[in-house]
RNA sequence: GGGCCGGUAGAUCAGCGGAAGAUCGCCUGCUUUGCAAGCAGGAAGUCCUGGGUUCAAAUCCCAGCCGGUCCA
């Protein structure tokens, strides 16, 4: 990048001179004159015990000082975003103050809330979770504060030259640092599809924030200038409370009173200041990737303060365990309250995952206190600031509750599991080897340090043993599904679904045609959306099958081809029937949503749902399967809200107040684009951001009957449901199955279930019975044919007419006798089975006998030397066998023929 | 969304091609002042479901359902 891409005016007016680091090489920009680009690793932390502000702010003071400042520069603050990022697919969580933006405000499809705005956004982190606790500055939750303008090619705002000067003037005027100490230094950024010059403001070592200018954004691998520039800011909320508090780690500037108040709780010793403000200088200066780098952090510092390894971490540890259990508890926090419930897939996973980790953390504390007590302590320290974590505490502890309950029966199935695998080791005389141990963790989430607590064998733990881990999950990239392709010049149509909702017949003119696919200047039609099927119909004689969204065109697709509809005027008409019962499907799935949150808690989300006419689902997030009382429980509330015949209103806002008025509880059916909302709201009941077609009153509903539910994913609930007719049908049909099952019983319809109970013992009963008696005759008619076999070695010999399991009970009876041997046969329903079983004392291989014989009378087998079975096409050719078989035998026993 | 592990008695699991097992719990009796326990006997299973291979499948193969776990 040229030098002038990065002169602003504030630097040629103060006179600022642009120097290079000698480390780095990095250009950049001061008032002051300096050795290096201030950043470490080229520069230590010189700000630790000596603050470059004037002013000494907490957490909370940092954040308001920031937010009026730009209020007092003309921005408009504004309030926080989700940490889910639910307007995206592309992304989990928020990770930047950006990404509420992204990416529509940044195409320009959607107008920001404010612009220029103000925000302190929280954002959650997983990348750097093993440096958590460890490095001194690492978070897995962070607010990022940020100013952004967004300039429209209409309306230019301001770019580099207002923003390097805010920022400067925050610095400057509103911290007191000296002018002469921030660098700006010149850099690159790219990332989420964008990219563009950036800054990042540096001093004490540390950088404090990164000044984005958004000018490319990515097609197809190249760089092409956006219509709109976009400013975007980033200053870390935990740096700056850091180097204003000039603490020896940035956790006891964040998380002091919490801190504070762990430590009291577990005793911990204080560690000497000097060994801690080395600790991060030396963890600043390295780049940590495994666990030999946390190593080397060690041993640096060690020497630094003249002490042994093994003091310094007997030292530290206990800190950094509790630095994490902090970080963990208020990202949990974030997660939970947001509406995460934890589970083994996609988000849930992340949540999952801090529970385990802080619950470990906790462990090697060895303090009776909680992840719940912790996270509790904090939702109270926070209330000022987060009053919605406040209120909805009951329902983060009970997430939390569950999952670390579940976590208890992992870890009490892992010491079984591990015993075992030790009694077989121990029995060869070897210790863990690194394929058990990968095999454990993946398949059994038992990480090394547990698998050690369980056993006392030695366990072989290398260095790279989760990038091991990572390389059994190395797969071939998925290829994205398929979508519509037609051309991309189509006319818009005007769409006015939402003028009349009555609306089933209307004229339109074809603006144009593309194979079955046919674009009208206006429609009634509701394409398909937000889960919502589309509408059919009619244009002229034509029917009309399925109706989708493209771009600002919606296309009706017809049987047959519509070419010479081009140009026409059509009439439209739409299939009323089906149209009304997606309605009611559709403000059932509204009203179902409310009394499931209603009925199980706040962490309940739509997680994804389908409205066709006939039936319906809803995917919600719930920790567990849902019990029958449950799922009653919310098919009354549902109900009773039909029969409240509630109003059921749709009205477009301008997002910001939607999002005031209502909260983010909006957002359900994921992201929606555009700087207004259209909000389908049940009064007292549900708001959703929603641009389906809704009945007029909850009570046009008429019914809703939960017909199932399933568990589709760890941490998601499916509901199928039908309202209207469809919920009457299936109501008479389960009740017309209730009347056929107990005609067949003969009993009336409530008498059903203990019939029902009644006839299952009693058939079991008889079973047991007829097996006995089976059993009991068999061995009687077994010890009467060895009877009449006579001699020393008794050959019984014969078919047996009652069947397989009545032979198998005589071979049986006829084996317990040591010196017998018996040779039955009986018809089986497509062949004839053949059974030689002998007692102990007789010296025959009767598997090996079989296999020889069988075979010259067209049949199979084999077996045990005790036990061997065979089958053959008909009784003649058993019979056959059985004869030859019984001849060899006796010539084996020396017994005479016949 | 993908990989891996698993589904057998009320519970925990063994068996991994030749007629379904152990331990705990349960029931009955004996022993004991009582308890813990001990002894003897007993009840308890659609070996997840459906296909396939095989003379023979809980066991091998395929599909599905359910659970666990790791990764994105």
């Amino acid at each position: 990048m040229p030098e002038s891409e990065y002169e602003v005016e504030l630097f040629r007016k103060q006179g600022f001179t642009r120097q290079t680091c000698p480390k780095c090489s990095t250009p950049f920009w001061s008032l002051g004159h300096h050795e290096t680009c201030g950043e470490a690793p080229c520069q230590e932390y010189d700000f630790i015990g000596a603050s470059p502000f004037k002013k000494k702010l907490t957490y909370r003071s940092m954040r308001e000082d920031f937010l009026s400042f730009l209020e007092q520069n003309g921005h408009v603050r504004v309030k926080r975003y989700p940490i889910v990022a639910r307007w995206r697919d592309d992304v989990f969580f928020v990770q930047a103050s950006v990404y509420p933006f992204q990416p529509w405000v940044i195409s320009g499809e959607a107008s920001p809330p404010a612009n220029p705005l103000a925000i302190s956004q929280p954002c959650v982190r997983f990348t750097d979770l093993d440096n958590v606790g460890k490095t001194g500055q690492h978070f897995t939750m962070f607010e990022m504060m940020a100013h952004h303008a967004f300039n429209f090619p209409k309306k230019f705002l301001y770019f580099k030259d207002r923003t390097v000067e805010l920022c400067h003037l925050f610095l400057t005027e509103r911290l007191g640092v000296d002018p002469a100490l921030p660098r700006y230094k010149e850099s690159w950024w790219q990332g989420g599809g964008n990219s563009g010059p950036c800054f990042e403001v540096v001093f004490g070592g540390a950088e404090a924030a990164t000044l984005v200018f958004m000018v490319n954004r990515e097609v197809n691998g190249h760089r092409v200038p956006m219509d709109t520039q976009v400013v975007d800011t980033g200053y870390g909320l935990e740096r700056l409370t850091w180097l204003s508090q000039a603490t020896t780690s940035a956790y006891e500037a964040v998380f002091g009173e919490a801190l504070a108040y762990l430590k009291r709780a577990t005793g911990a010793k204080r560690v000497d200041d000097r060994i801690l403000r080395e600790y991060s200088k030396v963890a600043a200066l390295l780049k940590i990737e495994s666990l030999g780098d946390i190593r080397a952090i060690r041993e640096q510092t060690a020497a630094r303060v003249g002490m042994s390894v093994d003091e310094l971490i007997a030292q530290v540890t206990p800190l950094e365990k509790l630095y994490t259990l902090c970080d963990h508890a208020r990202a949990l926090i974030f997660v939970l309250g947001d509406g995460v419930v934890p589970s083994n897939s996609r988000e849930g996973y992340f949540a999952r995952l801090l529970i385990r980790r802080g619950l470990r953390a906790l462990k090697d504390l060895n303090i009776t206190y909680s992840l719940v007590d912790t996270v509790s302590f904090m939702i109270d320290q926070m209330r000022e600031d987060y009053p919605e974590f406040f209120f909805n505490k009951g329902d983060i502890v009970k997430l939390l509750k569950v999952e670390e309950a579940r976590y208890k029966e992992t870890l009490e199935k892992g010491r079984a599991t591990v015993a075992k695998i030790a009694e077989d080791l121990t029995a060869t005389g070897k210790g863990f080897d690194v394929e058990t141990l990968l095999q454990l963790y993946d398949s059994h989430g038992l990480n090394p340090d547990v698998v050690q607590e369980f056993t006392d064998l030695p366990i072989a733990v290398p260095d790279d043993f989760y990038a091991r881990v990572a390389a059994r999950h190395e797969r071939p990239a998925t290829e994205p599904a398929k979508r519509i392709e037609i051309s991309k010049d189509l006319p818009p149509t005007k769409l006015r679904v939402y003028e009349d909702r009555r609306r089933r017949t209307f004229r339109a003119k074809v603006l144009a045609v593309e194979g079955e696919a046919v674009a009208l200047d206006q429609t009634f039609f509701y394409p398909e959306g937000g889960g919502q099927e589309a509408d059919h119909g009619t244009l002229d004689e034509f029917e009309v099958y399925d109706v989708q969204r493209v771009g600002p065109t919606v296309l009706h697709f017809v049987r047959g081809d519509a070419g010479r509809l081009r140009g026409k005027r059509v009439a439209c008409t739409i299939d009323a029937p089906r149209r009304e019962a997606l309605m009611r499907n559709h403000t059932a799935t509204h009203i179902v949503l409310g009394a499931a949150r209603k009925a199980l808690g706040n962490h309940v989300w739509q997680a994804g749902a389908h409205k066709a006419a006939d039936v319906a689902r809803l995917d919600i997030t719930h920790y567990d399967a849902l019990t029958d009382a449950e799922l009653n429980k919310i098919e009354e509330l549902a109900n009773d809200q039909v029969l409240a015949a509630r109003q059921v209103r749709a009205k477009v806002l301008p997002r910001d107040l939607a999002e005031r008025k209502f909260g983010f509880r909006l957002y359900q059916g994921g992201s929606v684009p555009g700087g207004e909302l259209r909000v389908v709201e049940i009064a007292k009941w549900d708001a959703e951001a929603c641009g389906g077609t809704h009945v007029a009153r909850t009570s046009d509903v008429a019914l809703i009957k939960i017909l199932r539910s399933t568990r589709i994913q760890d941490g998601v609930v499916r509901l199928e449901y039908a309202a209207g007719k469809p919920a009457f049908d299936a109501v008479r049909k389960q009740s017309e199955e209730v009347r056929r099952a107990s005609d067949i019983l003969g009993v009336p319809a409530d008498q059903l279930v203990p019939t029902t109970e009644r006839i299952v013992s009693e058939w079991k009963e008889l079973r047991k019975l007829s097996e006995r008696a089976t059993d009991e005759q068999a061995t009687a008619n077994a010890r009467q044919k060895i009877e009449s076999a006579k001699g020393n070695w008794p050959i019984p010999k014969g078919e047996v007419p009652q069947g397989v399991r009545f032979m198998m009970s005589m071979s049986k009876a006829t084996a317990s006798e040591s010196r017998a041997t018996g040779i039955y046969w009986a018809a089986a329903p497509s062949d004839v089975k053949l059974v030689l079983t002998r007692g102990t004392q007789v010296p025959i291989d009767a598997a090996e006998l079989v296999r020889a014989v069988a075979p010259q009378f067209r049949g199979k087998g084999g077996g045990k030397p005790d036990f061997a079975e065979a089958s053959f096409p008909n009784l003649e050719m058993a019979r056959a066998a059985a004869s030859k078989l019984e001849e060899l035998i006796r010539e084996k026993l020396g017994i005479e023929s016949g």
